[in-house]
RNA sequence: GCGCCAUUAGCUCAAUUGGCAGAGCAGCUGACUCUUAAUCAGCGGGUUCGGGGUUCGAGUCCCUGAUGGCGCACCA
């Protein structure tokens, strides 16, 4: 740091910019890659470029150098021989060039002795002088310093770029696929004055101009079932929730949400566009239904997806029949004849999915829509049509994780006036995640909204499913506590 | 929030029972017109995460704080 400030100082008294505005690019190093793939050893084209990109090898023979520079996910060498560009300017690269610093080099485009596609450098300038060394090429990067410092990790590692492209393809492709069936995408709120739509610890702000606390949702699914009251009928939005709980290998402070919802559509319904959205998904990267892992794991996400319901689950987990109509007392028998912890608070419902937390989720690697949840659990979820007790939802598991959940949902305002009533009782007995009760929402309910199916998927989650990456890797800035100076 | 482990040169890591703090790469100087993790010769580089303690002597042992990783809890 300390000798390269005070090359730059050397250069800028010798009257050199090292952040010139005027760089003569006439082509990329990928194109020039695509334009010659198989030229012979010693040849010169005859064809003269401006190239541009970061020296990440160097390598000095004397009289001749050879540099390799990155742009991007490409890779060119420059060869810089005394006999092209001259003693001085050979000189000036040998003195003033470091791994890290980004060139513009001219020349004839050529092979090297070698067969090294090069481009032979008629003359060179600095185009971005580094005064900070890049890491060892060679060694990895910790994980703190790939998540630090993001930029850095994106001019080492091939990997962390395509991370990048593949989220950004899989962000496209979802996009698509909705508008392809007939769905709009819709930005709701993030600063909202009741927060709602999941079950959550909200993160507080405060609006100055009004004077008023507001949350970051946790969730935007009571807005879009507003747009589902006005008459929108298909709407989606995929974009950032923020929830003031742990953060660990699958969970982030604030993290991307797919939700989408359509009118005259069931749970069943909205299970069979998630399945395809996601197999979209996966062929847009992979080209068919199966994940490649970077570990090279493989996931078959191909043809219909299980569907089993929670309570045949549990049932088979624990040895004998388990329903909505199963008495708490004799659940709570259940869950510590398996070791499973319960707080006698908890309603029935509460008890039966952690008995399925516990000893069934982890089973479900395959992808698998664990179907009809108990109504107790489940407030913003219309009540089973034929099974009293149970709700219309499902979850989807893959790899033994929840990939997302989907609803018939509640439509009716009396019911739902009460549902959110039961959440009040929840939240006055101590519970910090129950709902608050959005009266605006009611009113919206109110004026009628369509029977509609629902989902909510998250983006991270699905990276992590088609990638095998950690939350934090399919994160391009996650969340890091700041180092105290 | 609780428990366990870690933090040493720019980067990745060593350092025996508590006994002179080291290597590779990066950097600097020099040689070399076909290298590609170039090679060869030489040189410099440290608040061993911060603070306190035990000891003749601490990277090493004790206390304390910071940050990170893993596990648990909560959640998606």
């Amino acid at each position: 740091m300390r000798v390269r400030r005070a090359k730059l100082d050397r250069l800028r008294d010798a009257g050199v910019d090292p952040y010139p505005v005027d760089v003569e690019r006439t082509t990329t190093l990928a194109e020039v890659r695509a334009a010659h793939p198989d030229l012979e050893p010693d040849t010169m084209v005859g064809r003269t470029v401006g190239v541009t990109g970061r020296v990440i090898f160097s390598r000095n023979t004397g009289k001749l150098c050879f540099a390799t520079l990155r742009e991007g996910d490409a890779e060119l060498q420059v060869m810089l021989s005394r006999d092209r560009v001259g003693e001085e300017s050979l000189a000036a690269w040998k003195a003033d060039v470091d791994l890290g610093d980004q060139v513009l080099v001219t020349g004839e485009v050529g092979t090297s002795r070698r067969g090294e596609l090069s481009v032979f450098a008629d003359s060179w300038r600095l185009t971005a002088k580094a005064l900070r060394p890049l890491p060892v090429a060679h060694k990895p990067m910790s994980e703190e310093l790939r998540v630090r410092r993001r930029y850095v990790d994106l001019i080492v590692r091939d990997e962390a770029r395509r991370t990048v492209r593949q989220r950004a393809a899989v962000n496209a492709t979802l996009r698509a696929g909705l508008v392809s069936r007939g769905f709009l995408e819709v930005e709701t709120p993030m600063l909202q004055t009741v927060h709602g739509g999941a079950a959550a610890r909200p993160f507080r702000t405060h609006m100055n101009a009004f004077d008023l606390d507001l949350y970051l949702r946790i969730a935007p699914e009571l807005f879009l079932k507003r747009c589902i009251v006005g008459g929108l009928d298909r709407v989606f939005e995929i974009n950032r929730n923020f929830r003031n709980e742990g953060a660990d290998s699958s969970h982030s402070p604030e993290f991307a949400m797919l939700e989408f919802y359509a009118a005259y559509t069931d749970y069943s319904d909205v299970a069979v566009m998630t399945r395809e959205l996601v197999q979209e998904c996966c062929a847009a990267l992979f080209g068919d239904h199966v994940a490649r892992h970077h570990d090279g794991t493989e996931v078959d996400l191909s043809g219909e997806w299980t569907t089993v319901r929670l309570y045949d689950l549990v049932s088979a987990a624990v040895g004998e029949e388990v329903t909505p109509r199963t008495p708490v007392e004799h659940l709570r028998a259940l869950a510590e004849r398996h070791d499973v912890g319960v707080d006698p608070a908890w309603l029935p419902g509460k008890v039966v999915e952690e008995l399925f937390e516990a000893l069934v989720q982890h089973d479900l690697q395959t992808p698998t829509f664990v179907v009809d949840y108990p109504v107790d659990t489940s407030p913003l979820t219309r009540a089973h049509r034929s099974d009293p007790g149970l709700a219309e939802k499902w979850d989807l598991y893959i790899g033994g994780i929840e990939r997302g959940t989907g609803y018939s949902e509640l439509v009716d305002p009396v019911v739902q006036r009460e549902r959110f009533t039961q959440q009040a009782l929840l939240a006055a007995a101590g519970d910090p995640e129950a709902m608050a009760l959005d009266e605006d929402f009611l009113e919206a309910l109110e004026y009628g909204m369509p029977p509609t199916g629902g989902v909510g998927m998250g983006m991270d989650r699905l990276m992590m499913t088609l990638t095998g990456l950690g939350i934090r890797e399919t994160i391009l800035f996650p969340l890091v506590r700041p180092l105290s100076s």
